[in-house]
DNA sequence: AAGACGGGGAG
DNA sequence: CTCCCAGTCTT
């Protein structure tokens, strides 16, 4: 690669970028903490996404102080939908590093800031190069497509050797003294012009020397094997109306700590196999939740179906709705259960109806107390439209929650 | 090297 | 539908 061409492309782009960069919260200063909270949220997340959620974010927490002496939970839900939540948590622990080693201010150190939790390799680039103007390589999806173009690159960007290779041609690039406004510039690009789809590369100003587009390879690069599908699970949910003290409330859970959507809270649900009636699956779901936590529900009817997609996993949600049934003879809803008419459905009712009794029994021997009343675990919790502000809920979760109150209301 | 880890917008 | 987004951490 000749000098010409790299220094054409640095210098060309770099004025590029002076002259459209666009008017971003997080680029009103160079706010070290300021310019970390951005690039943490803007991990596999959009711009347009972000915004409402920085602003929202810097104005709960404008310090690394405020951040790091927060509450968890509340920095969890200043994340309410945001995905990706141990981010948050990363992000905090973070904040709870500068202010207990660097005296709550973000170190000029590479190594320093590299060892934060939740900083990567993009994102220290990111920071040292926007909020100190170091010159380092801030390599992300966005600067492996403009470079694979530009110096028609074949190598698989899904290949973390890739990205170490482009952080060296990325780093030659660098012009002198312009490290933030290069490296912004280079994904400016990427987001603006050289998109993934259909790049504008009449616009771009780079194109007279970009090899892909010579080699009419533009929508063609970056070379990337596909992600596997995500595997399918089905999984028998229940939102479940309380009564007596708990009327008009539902019962929710919080999650492990660890794991997929760790430490939010969810309505019951549960594993099941990819086949079996509305009734049956209903009933497992009811035992399940019998034994953690010695509540009898009684399902009364299916409330909606919901599918989730995780990069990983394919959730397919039955929905049910149940009430909490008093004694075992009202186990049969007349009106209530779809599979009502169908001789299975009928059957698998009665077993409900049978099962329930017997773990009647034996939860009234064990506590000798009516099961509705007995004390949940604490995971557990009975909660009204108005508690919900206080818990963190993923997106899925909230949806179909607003939906049963939307419905339930008139 | 591969999988876990959210959610949404664009075509 | 598919792709993929200002990625990181764990195995």
């Amino acid at each position: 690669m000749t000098v010409d061409v790299k220094q054409f492309f640095s210098t060309e782009l770099l004025a590029w970028y002076r002259l459209v960069k666009r008017d971003l919260p997080w680029r009103k200063n160079r706010d070290p903490y300021r310019v970390w909270v951005s690039e943490i949220m803007l991990q596999q997340t959009r711009v347009d996404t972000v915004i409402p959620y920085y602003e929202r974010f810097m104005a709960k927490f404008p310090t690394v102080r405020e951040l790091a002496a927060a509450p968890e939970e509340e920095v969890l839900k200043s994340w309410e939908g945001l995905g990706y939540y141990s981010r948050a948590r990363n992000l905090q622990a973070g904040a709870r590093e500068v202010v207990e080693r660097y005296g709550g201010i973000v170190p000029d150190d590479k190594t320093a800031v590299a060892s934060l939790k939740g900083v990567g390799p993009y994102t220290s680039g990111a920071i040292m190069s926007i909020a100190f103007n170091r010159p380092e390589p801030a390599v992300d999806g966005n600067v492996m497509r403009v470079l694979s173009r530009y110096f028609c690159l074949e190598d698989d960007i899904a290949k973390p050797s890739t990205r170490v290779g482009i952080e060296k041609r990325a780093v030659s690039l660098i012009p002198e003294g312009a490290a933030g406004d290069f490296n912004q510039a280079l994904m400016e690009l990427g987001a603006l012009v050289c998109t993934p789809k259909s790049p504008v590369c009449l616009t771009c100003p780079v194109m007279e020397h970009c090899a892909g587009r010579l080699a009419g390879k533009e929508t063609e690069l970056p070379v990337k094997t596909k992600a596997k599908p995500p595997r399918e699970e089905l999984r028998a949910a229940v939102i479940i109306a309380g009564s007596g003290e708990h009327a008009g409330k539902v019962l929710v859970r919080q999650r492990p700590a660890k794991g997929l959507l760790a430490q939010m809270w969810e309505f019951p649900h549960l594993l099941v196999d990819e086949h079996g009636e509305d009734a049956a699956l209903a009933d497992k779901l009811a035992r399940s939740l019998h034994e953690e936590t010695g509540l009898l529900i009684r399902p009364t009817g299916r409330l909606m179906d919901a599918d989730h997609v995780f990069s990983h996993i394919h959730w397919k949600m039955k929905i049910y709705e149940a009430d909490l049934g008093a004694a075992v003879t009202g186990a049969g809803s007349e009106k209530a259960w779809p599979a009502a008419g169908s001789a299975s459905g009928r059957a698998a009712q009665t077993l409900y109806a049978a099962e329930a009794s017997a773990a009647y029994e034996d939860s009234a021997a064990a506590s000798s107390a009516a099961p509705s009343r007995a004390k949940l675990p604490a995971h557990y919790r009975w909660i009204g439209r108005e508690e919900m502000e206080q818990l963190t809920f993923p997106n899925l979760f909230l949806r179909v929650l607003n939906q049963y109150w939307a419905n339930s209301k008139r």
